[in-house]
DNA sequence: ATTCCGAATGAGAATCATTGTCAAGTCAGC
DNA sequence: GCTGACTTGACAATGATTCTCATTCGGAAT
């Protein structure tokens, strides 16, 4: 039953500050950015472990995990529903966003390719309001 | 003007050779493996080179560049307009596919959020045909 | 509480793609 | 044949991510 874990990963010290340290941000976050924020706020925690956490919420799905356009893996606290992102190329405000018309239009393709066990990435980039001057 | 540079790379026998490397694949690659393939087809060419060619004709857009699933910058010689892929997990078999439909959804809903500058990254994955038995 | 064992940690080395450096090469026009 | 701007390529350097492995931890059962 319960309390913390469900399915996913056990809670250690670590583990739970890296959880914590992602619900202090609402943007997409590094691995290494996450290390910075936990031992800046005297938390340490080896960068080995962030990483291993990460990937390990990021599997049991408690976390998206995406590129940024420089390729590295970014990760964020998100809702459990399938979604995409907005997401502001300057400040990096995220957006999450729903499509069934999308989601209905990729699998539409896949199918008449004849592609099955199909999955699909989708990022919206932009400059948001307050960003892109006003 | 012009001939066979227009406004992009300019044309040296390694740049040709990259290019010729491209026609010969259907399928995205990285920059090591049409090094390799060169290297193989006996063409030699440094990886730096292999690797300032592409990005030079990504930038001119004579070359479409995406992320493969472990974060590799992978490249293909596509169509000139936009579009999208479907790619298949196992061997790689890619169809270039429009959708009217996305596009639009995208640009509505960065509107609707304030979000200018818009761009847009989407692949689908999947096992084609061939792939996923028969 | 104490014991026990597999899972988790972390310091540091090892990988690996990509980028930087810079001396030598290429080529066009003078 | 000389000059200068652009290219090349061997090699070093970077930087994110992964691996290693000795040590520590958690927590279930005693
Ligand atoms: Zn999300
Ligand atoms: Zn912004
Ligand atoms: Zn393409
Ligand atoms: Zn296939």
């Amino acid at each position: 039953m319960t309390s913390t874990d469900s399915s996913g990963v056990r809670p250690t010290r670590q583990r739970r500050a890296v959880a914590a340290a992602l619900e202090d941000f609402d943007d997409f976050r590094s691995a290494q950015e996450i290390h910075e924020a936990l031992k800046a706020a005297g938390d340490n925690v080896g960068l080995s472990t962030v990483y291993r956490a990460l990937q390990a919420m990021a599997d049991a799905g408690e976390l998206d995990m995406l590129r940024s356009e420089a390729g590295e893996a970014v990760y964020r606290r998100c809702s459990g529903s399938h979604h995409h992102h907005l997401v502001c190329r300057v400040c990096g405000a995220t957006v999450e966003v729903e499509g069934p018309t999308v989601e209905r239009w990729t699998r539409a393709v896949a199918a008449e390719h004849g592609y099955a066990d199909v999955s699909h990435t989708l990022e919206i980039f932009g400059t948001c309001a307050r960003c892109h001057r006003g």
